[in-house]
DNA sequence: TCTGGGGTCCTAGGACCC
DNA sequence: TCTGGGGTCCTAGGACCC
């Protein structure tokens, strides 16, 4: 089998590069893509910003804390995804083995796609150089024989680093690395390693597997086969999705009945929506609660006949909610489909129920407005809050 | 410091069926 | 009347990733 070569591109502070690059007299400042300082996190700080300690998934209001003078921008999610689109399709000239795991971020296996005479750091270098060339951004590549490995190489060396990991030197390369940066280790599994004297992933390698398979289960034999530098999942272009969600953190914790029916049905609708743009069903729905202290939980339900019709979706969201009996203020509440199946699967029986095909008949015709004048063209009454109606001032 | 919003995957118990 | 063992589905929760 030929050694595989894949390579692991990520965008440098992406979401605030795209506000830069639109916006230059940004150009040099603390800059911040991110929510509301009162309850929002940072989902992208610009070098400058990280200077003074700021990083992504950082409390707003700690950021600011640490850096007062930083420009905060609510972020435009759809620049964003232009932006990538380019960029992803830049990548996929390089091979039809693309794995796009992110809005920034994107699997390549060049395996048996790298043109003869030349080697993997010149490709490297040409799509480093292409990418800022065709968008004024900047990334960073790691090139690995597995993806875990690669991505951490890319991680390495930000902003705009190239890191090589030669075939063979995977295990010598991982070692010195600190545990928490090993894919697969997140905090709850740092806290466990750390307390067992674990700070590198060499030490890791240490350990016996039955050791780690009897506390971390399945999960401790691939964190310590992927510490060995055994790193062999496939790059797959197409991943089916699995699920759709929407949830919503209110800015002050809530409990009036009214406001949490039309969030609901705001979140149904989203869902909804989504479903139908992408042509799925959904199996089953959830509900999700948090609370003041951050307690959160989930009450889902099967669904008898698959549905992707707003009015059907909410009317479950609400007989979940109703079922929990809740009377405390409300942190967050999400609806998420899933699983899915593709449309083209739906039941003809669907349609013996009057008043679903009612419900469906709404739905198409609110997707058809949507798509031609915008989403804010033709809204649901019961969506439209009071004061929007009252206050034209906005 | 006080924790967003979009996801994926895994585990574990109970129901149910054979 | 009391009992096994395997398989699958459903539900809830948790860890992880970007």
């Amino acid at each position: 089998m030929a050694v595989r070569c894949i390579l692991h591109v990520d965008m440098d502070a992406f979401f605030t590069s795209v506000e830069v690059l639109d916006n230059p007299a940004l150009r040099g400042q603390p800059v911040l893509v991110g929510g509301h300082a009162a309850r929002g996190v940072v989902a992208a700080a610009s070098y400058e910003a990280r200077t003074f300690g700021v990083h992504s998934a950082m409390p707003m209001a700690t950021a600011l804390r640490l850096c007062p003078q930083a420009v905060v921008l609510h972020g435009r999610r759809a620049r964003y995804q232009d932006v990538s689109q380019s960029i992803m399709a830049l990548l996929g000239g390089y091979s039809p083995l693309l794995e796009q795991v992110s809005v920034d971020e994107a699997y390549l296996d060049l395996t048996h796609w790298r043109p003869a005479g030349r080697t993997t750091e010149q490709l490297a270098r040409e799509i480093q150089l292409r990418i800022s060339d065709e968008t004024g951004l900047s990334c960073s590549i790691g090139v690995a024989t597995g993806k875990a490995i690669a991505k951490m190489a890319s991680d390495l060396r930000k902003p705009h680093g190239l890191v090589l990991v030669p075939p063979g030197e995977e295990a010598s390369f991982l070692a010195p690395l600190p545990i928490a940066s090993l894919r697969g280790v997140g905090a709850a599994t740092e806290r466990k390693l750390s307390a067992w004297g674990i700070a590198t992933i060499g030490d890791l390698t240490r350990l016996p597997e039955s050791l780690l398979t009897k506390r971390l289960g399945v999960a401790g034999r691939e964190l310590l086969r992927l510490a060995q530098g055994h790193d062999d999942s496939p790059v797959q272009p197409l991943r089916p999705t699995k699920s759709i969600g929407r949830e919503t953190t209110f800015q002050f914790d809530i409990q009036d009945r009214a406001q949490i029916e039309r969030t609901l049905l705001a979140l149904a609708d989203d869902v909804s929506q989504s479903l139908r743009r992408h042509a799925l069903l959904a199996r089953g729905v959830t509900l999700k609660v948090r609370f003041d202290d951050f307690t959160t939980f989930t009450r889902s339900i099967t669904l008898a006949e698959p549905v992707d019709v707003t009015a059907v979706l909410y009317q479950h969201a609400l007989a979940l909610f109703a079922s929990a009996r809740i009377s405390r203020p409300l942190r967050l509440l999400g609806v998420t489909a899933s699983p899915l199946l593709p449309a083209g699967e739906r039941q003809l029986s669907l349609f013996a129920d009057a008043s679903a095909g009612k419900d469906a008949r709404l739905d198409a015709a609110l997707d058809a407005v949507h798509a031609r004048f915008g989403d804010s063209a033709l809204q649901r009454a019961r969506l439209v809050k009071p004061s929007n109606i009252e206050g034209i001032s906005e």
